[in-house]
DNA sequence: TCGTTTTTCTAGATCGATTTAGAAGAACGA
DNA sequence: TCGTTCTTCTAAATCGATCTAGAAAAACGA
């Protein structure tokens, strides 16, 4: 039953093992009759056809797209965001008859070769806000993956699919500031705080590119205002709710809130109900991304067309046409029932 | 620069490549001083380790799960009841660094060799609600892949983590029957309607294994209801909306509708917004799944533990302590605000 | 009919590592 | 001091295909 290869088939009929090969991917090579030979010979001891492996070795084609991502791959999921980033991804992979890979970015035995970044059998990789000096980027570049980040990147020869996180940021801001908001706190995502209580950082702390631009923006936009920033925990509903239970039951409340995600707000949101608060008059809260629930739930958001996003890395990895490399997405504030007047004491 | 394998690396340092291999997969095999300077050297060479897909051949393990989806491995995002699966799954995997590999089951030439599962470099497979007697399915038998299927399979030595579909539905029946709801639609994904017009399906042209025994189990708890089958293309909220605008503007309008997943229901719901109708009060509106998005919004639900399912299934697929192959996991009905008596003519 | 093109098929090298069995030398016990 | 056991390293086979270049046979044109 097993050990069945090519070289046995071809035995079996009596052709070189070029010729099976050959049934398989390039039909127009061999007369139809020998091809259909080949196949029932083949169904008949049992093969199943090339082996993957094999193939992606000789062939050099993985037929396989790695996805990075910045936690612990299970969160990924926790944040509609990024799986709106994967749906867009996993069209463009369909279309293209590529599988995607997503790899568990566990940060042990990093130098050794036993991690899943060195071993994955992947012909390009999509880099889904992955902290930029991230040992597994190093790893990525050093085999010579071609890779799209969605951080904009520093080298002019990096691809990358990106907004401008400093002008939306700032656009939020405005937005308050107007509204007379001078307390603010910042919930981000941050992987130290996981499981713990929640954490106040400084600006040099937050990890993230991504979460350190938009900060940038909220400072430029609002320059009078003090800017707290907070985490509890990893970007999910859950550190949200921590962060904001933290700062809400302090004395020294903000009179707004933003999430740097969605789900953040969302969290924060839950933990306002709770305390029988009503966001946009008690308290105003606004979050980032306008995932579906955001609607649902009335937050004033920051828009990304995160689907498109997904699609425009796809392209770039996988589609020859595509050119340009380096795609700026726009963004739309977007104001809904949470964010009103900062009260006055 | 390009180029660069072991071989280049042994024969830089002087060793054989035996050894530079042992460097990397077995560092007791090996001298520390001798390991340091083949790593270094590698390093200076711009040696990315040992290629993945050679050591995948030579050993035979590719360090990926597969996972294979029912519909457009796209669409799989749009549920987040396939999103929870997959978060239970990927914890597991990471848990044992290993890679998810998300295929696309795109019908294209699933004789010839060109499919991603065929393709497809892993050492085992997660089937989330792929019809039995999918093709897909052979290619993974005849390879030999150790899979589980989240749909409990016929044959005994065949591995799943299942729920009782007939018995999960026919509690939400018995719920609807008591309630005096005697005439009933039943939305279900299809993927012949995708795109298309809405259709109304016989139970025998309902695709899916998991759909029919959902609507078994409703029939065997009320056998005196009147159950018709609609479908509004795949599994997404467009297509309950389209299915349920369906039925909704028809002149046969039943008392209940029963998604067969909260994504189809909460797609319904939206459709009864639109014509004022109060879901519980005007029609009785039911899910299935308990997404985090029923419950806010009050829909009545079977609930089963996605999350659990994703984890079962990863355990048995890679941990060898794993001993139990089939799991039938339970369920429970959450009744809300969107079920109610059926209103009296 | 004969040379030319096209179709059909094959031999052998190669992709880049891992594995097995065993050699050479060092350390050890008596 | 001599045989024995460990440690450290290597040679050669092997994993299972695909690719390149070219041979043999068939079809074609004049």
């Amino acid at each position: 039953m097993a050990g069945v290869t090519l070289k046995t088939v071809a035995k079996a009929v009596g052709v070189s093992p070029s010729t099976v090969s050959n049934a398989y991917n390039k039909p127009d090579q061999l007369s139809t009759a020998l091809r259909e030979r080949i196949l029932t010979t083949a169904q008949e001891l049992g093969y199943a056809g090339p082996d993957a492996s094999a193939r992606a070795l000789r062939s050099g084609k993985a037929g396989a797209v790695g996805v990075l991502f910045t936690d612990k791959l299970a969160y990924a999921f926790s944040d509609p965001y990024a799986v709106g980033f994967l749906a867009g991804l996993a069209e463009v992979a369909e279309e293209f008859s590529t599988s995607l890979l997503l790899m568990p970015l566990s940060s042990t035995d990093i130098a050794g070769g036993s991690n899943a970044v060195q071993q994955a059998a992947i012909d390009a990789a999509a880099i889904f806000c992955v902290p930029g000096g991230h040992p597994a980027l190093e790893i990525l570049a050093n085999r010579g993956i071609p890779s799209v980040s969605t951080d904009r990147g520093d080298h002019p020869d990096l691809s990358w699919v990106a907004i401008d996180e400093v002008e939306a940021a700032a656009q939020l801001g405005e937005h308050l500031a107007r509204l007379g908001h001078r307390e603010v706190v910042v919930l981000v995502d941050n992987a130290g705080a996981a499981g713990g209580r929640p954490v106040e950082l400084t600006l040099d702390e937050v990890g993230y590119t991504d979460c350190e631009l938009r900060i940038r923006g909220l400072q430029k936009a609002m320059p009078d205002a003090r800017l707290r920033i907070v985490s509890g925990g990893h970007n999910a509903i859950a550190s949200g709710l921590r962060g904001a239970e933290y700062v809400l039951d302090s004395q020294d409340r903000p009179t707004a809130i933003v999430g740097l995600s969605d789900v953040q707000a969302l969290g924060a949101l839950e933990a306002m109900k709770v305390r029988g608060l009503t966001p946009g008059r008690d308290l105003s809260l606004a979050g980032f991304d306008d995932i579906p629930a955001a609607a649902a739930a009335g937050l004033t958001t920051v828009r990304q067309p995160i689907k498109d996003k997904g699609r425009a890395v796809g392209r770039i990895l996988l589609d020859p046409a595509t050119t340009e490399r380096q795609l700026m997405m726009p963004t739309q504030l977007i104001v809904r029932s949470s964010s009103g007047p900062a009260p006055r004491h």
